[in-house]
DNA sequence: CGAGATTCATGTGAAGTATACCTTTAGGCTTAA
DNA sequence: AAGCCTAAAGGTATACTTCACATGAATCTCGTA
C-alpha cells in the first residue's frame, strides 16, 4: 500500500459510519456506574467494609462465584466508592489489586509479594532475594503507610493450587507484625469449593465473610447488554434478537457476563469490519469463533517454547493417528521434534507435568486411565476446536522455528 | 471358575542439580586534600 | 585517607532431572469345585 493510498484508508476509516459511540463501554475492563442485578452483594460488601471509615478493621472477606459473575466489578466498585468516601473524610484507606493468574506475574509465592511491592510503589528484584527479606520490605512498605489497606486478591485459588496456602496463612498473620497500619484480605475466586481444600487455621481467618455470586441468568444477562449497549452503540444498529442470542450463549455458559459483553462487542468489531452498519445475528456465530481463536493464540503465544513444542507435538500426533493419544506417544513426537527445532529434549516427567499445565490452561483435556495389562496413562485430547487448527499449527510452527 | 498375584506404562512425590540473579564484602584503583 | 568500581563469595528462586515408589484394571496363575 502507497502513502496515498494509506492517506485514503485511513480517510475513508474516519469517514465511515461506524456503529459504536462508546466502544469502550463493551470492553471487559470497563466498570459501569451501576451493576444491575448485583445491589444485594454490593449492599453486603459495603456494610462489611464499612467500619474502616470509622478507623476500625473490618473483617476479611471471601468472595466467590464463576467467571463473569460480576465479583471483580462489584468488589471494585465497592471498594472504589470506599476509598473516595474515606478521601472525602480524611481517612488513611489504600488497596492494592492484583490478579494472581495474569501472566505468570504473580503465580509463585515470591512473585506475588514481589508483585504486591511493586503494586505499592516500591520495587524489588524479580529473583535472587529470600523470601523472607521480600517479605520484610513488604511489611515495612505497608506500614509505611500508615493506613488501613484493603489487599483485594482476584483469582486466588490460582495462586493456591500453585504455589499452596501458606501464603496465604502469612498474608494473614501479618497484621500482628504491623504497629502502624492494618490490612485486610478480600479473596476473590472462581472456585466454590476452594475454602474447602485451605489449612483450616487460613480458612477461618480468610473467610470471616463470605459472600457467594449466583450467575446470571439469561434474562439478566440481556438487561445488563441493553444497559451497555444503549451506552456503547448508535442507536438503531443493533437487529432485533442479537441482545437476547449474545445473552442466550453466555447464559449457556453459566450465566457469564464478561462473555455476553465481549460476544456482543467482537460481534460489533466484525459488523464494522465487514461494512455493516447494523449488528446482525450471524456475526455473532462469527465473533464466537473468533473469540476461542484468539483465547487460544493468546495463550499459545505466552508459553514458553518447550511448552510449545509438547503442544506442538500433541497437535501433530491427533492429527496424524487418531483423536486420544496417550503421554509415550506425545513424548516420542516430542523428542523427534525438540531435535528437529534445536531445543534441549526434556525428560518424560517434565513432558508430563508440562501437559497438565497445558490442561490447566484449557487447551487440551487429559484423563487419566489405567488400561489394565496395558498400564496407566492419560488420556490426551485437543480442546481446540476444529476451525482453528491450522492457525494454531501455523503459529506453534513459527514460533519453534525462530528458536 | 474365581480369587489373588502379576504386569505394564506412567502418574507422582521428594530430593538433587544447573542456572540466573541478588547482596555483601574485600581488594584495588583513583582522586582530592 | 576517602571514595568508587570490580570481582568473588555466599545466598536464593526456578526450571529441570534423577530416583523411587504408587496406581489400578486387564490378564495370568493356580487351587478348587
Amino acid at each position: 500500500m502507497g502513502d496515498g493510498e494509506l492517506r485514503k484508508f485511513f480517510e475513508d476509516y474516519t469517514a465511515r459510519d461506524g456503529v459504536f459511540v462508546e466502544r469502550k463501554a463493551l470492553q471487559t475492563n470497563y466498570l459501569p456506574d451501576s451493576l444491575p442485578h448485583r445491589e444485594e452483594q454490593i449492599k453486603q460488601i459495603a456494610n462489611i467494609l464499612a467500619p474502616s471509615l470509622r478507623r476500625g478493621r473490618p473483617s476479611n472477606l471471601f468472595v466467590y462465584g464463576k467467571t463473569g459473575t460480576g465479583k471483580t466489578h462489584t468488589t471494585n466498585h465497592v471498594v472504589d466508592n470506599l476509598i473516595t468516601a474515606a478521601k472525602e473524610g480524611n481517612i488513611p484507606l489504600k488497596n492494592i489489586y492484583v490478579n494472581c493468574k495474569l501472566k505468570r506475574l504473580a503465580d509463585t509465592e515470591y512473585r506475588l509479594i514481589a508483585q504486591l511491592i511493586r503494586e505499592m510503589g516500591g520495587s524489588i528484584a524479580a529473583t535472587g532475594l529470600p523470601t523472607d527479606e521480600v517479605y520484610k520490605t513488604f511489611f515495612e512498605i505497608v506500614d509505611k503507610q500508615k493506613a488501613l489497606v484493603l489487599l483485594v486478591l482476584d483469582e486466588i485459588d490460582q495462586l493456591v493450587k500453585k504455589a499452596g496456602d501458606e501464603i496465604l496463612y502469612n498474608l494473614v498473620r501479618v497484621n500482628e507484625e504491623l504497629k502502624q497500619s492494618q490490612i485486610v484480605l478480600l479473596g476473590i475466586s472462581n472456585d466454590l469449593v476452594f475454602v474447602d481444600t485451605l489449612d483450616p487455621r487460613v480458612r477461618s481467618s480468610l473467610s470471616e465473610e463470605e459472600i457467594v455470586f449466583p450467575p446470571y441468568n439469561a434474562f439478566q444477562l440481556q438487561d445488563i447488554l441493553r444497559k451497555r449497549s444503549e451506552v456503547a452503540f448508535k442507536s438503531g444498529v443493533v437487529r432485533q434478537g442479537v441482545i437476547e442470542k449474545c445473552a442466550a450463549y453466555a447464559a449457556r455458559e453459566h450465566g457469564d457476563a464478561r462473555r455476553a459483553l465481549e460476544l456482543m462487542r467482537v460481534s460489533a468489531e466484525l459488523a464494522e469490519r465487514g461494512d455493516s452498519d447494523e449488528v446482525k445475528l450471524e456475526h455473532i456465530d462469527q465473533a464466537e469463533e473468533k473469540i476461542e481463536r484468539d483465547r487460544v493464540i493468546d495463550v499459545i503465544k505466552s508459553q514458553p517454547k518447550q511448552s510449545q513444542a509438547t503442544l506442538y507435538s500433541i497437535l501433530l500426533s491427533t492429527k496424524k493417528e487418531k483423536q486420544i493419544i496417550s503421554t509415550g506417544e506425545v513424548y516420542n513426537a516430542y523428542k523427534t521434534i525438540s531435535s528437529q527445532v534445536g531445543l534441549r529434549p526434556l525428560t518424560q516427567r517434565r513432558i508430563s507435568d508440562i501437559i497438565s499445565e497445558l490442561d490447566m490452561l484449557g487447551i487440551i483435556s487429559t484423563k487419566i486411565i489405567s488400561k489394565g495389562r496395558y498400564g496407566r496413562t492419560s488420556e490426551i485430547s485437543l480442546a481446540i476446536p476444529p476451525p482453528i487448527f491450522d492457525r494454531t499449527e501455523q503459529l506453534l510452527a513459527e514460533g519453534l522455528a525462530l528458536s
